[in-house]
DNA sequence: ATAAAGGCCACCC
DNA sequence: GGGTGGCCTTTAT
């Protein structure tokens, strides 16, 4: 995993998936973002805030072949998430659940060495910049309860029904 | 610097 | 079921 600003040829478009419309955003060093946005314009707004200095050329045709290799293919291309140390260290973590189990927050507090920052945990869960990809959607609540997902209930349910077969 | 807001949890009622 | 206090990081004043 690496941590560099999107700079060397940093593209973006949108495709279809099996959840729904995606945006996808990537560079020479890999990919920056992966998000299931209600809107495309909200989604362009966010990358534009998140990475003010990058011109991002859209490209829907390289970002389409690329979600085809993700959701068909099975292929993981190079991730590229920016974020904290803490962060990082919980995104790495989420990437040790196998497809189709699932944790919890607390569970992923105890991984990381830090049992008592479940809430924090849950703060950068929700900042994951690469849905299904670093898998947040794998972590539900202790109680049972299915815990949030940034872009909707409805599309993590979906994910976790898809991965179950 | 400080405050406020979180994809939580354990414990109470 | 519901409410409360504690815990820890991030972001916005």
């Amino acid at each position: 995993m690496r941590q560099l600003p999107p700079q060397s040829n940093p593209t973006f478009g949108f495709s279809d998936s099996p959840f729904g419309e995606c945006c996808l955003a990537f560079s020479n060093d890999g990919i920056c973002a992966l998000t299931f946005p209600e809107s495309r314009e909200g989604a362009f707004i966010d990358l534009e805030h998140r990475f003010p200095e990058t011109d991002f050329k859209r490209d829907d045709k390289r970002v389409t072949r690329i979600i085809r290799q993700i959701f068909e293919g099975g292929k993981i291309p190079e991730l590229n998430p920016i974020g904290t140390e803490f962060q990082q260290s919980i995104w790495r973590a989420l990437q040790q659940i196998p497809k189709g189990k699932t944790t919890t927050y607390a569970q992923i507090a105890e991984a990381i060495g830090r049992p008592k920052a479940v809430r924090a945990v849950g703060t950068a869960i929700g900042a994951n910049p690469i849905a299904y990809l670093i898998p947040c959607h794998r972590v539900t609540k202790s109680d049972g309860g299915i815990g949030g997902f940034r872009w909707g209930l409805e599309c993590k349910k979906k994910i976790l029904d898809w991965e179950k077969k």
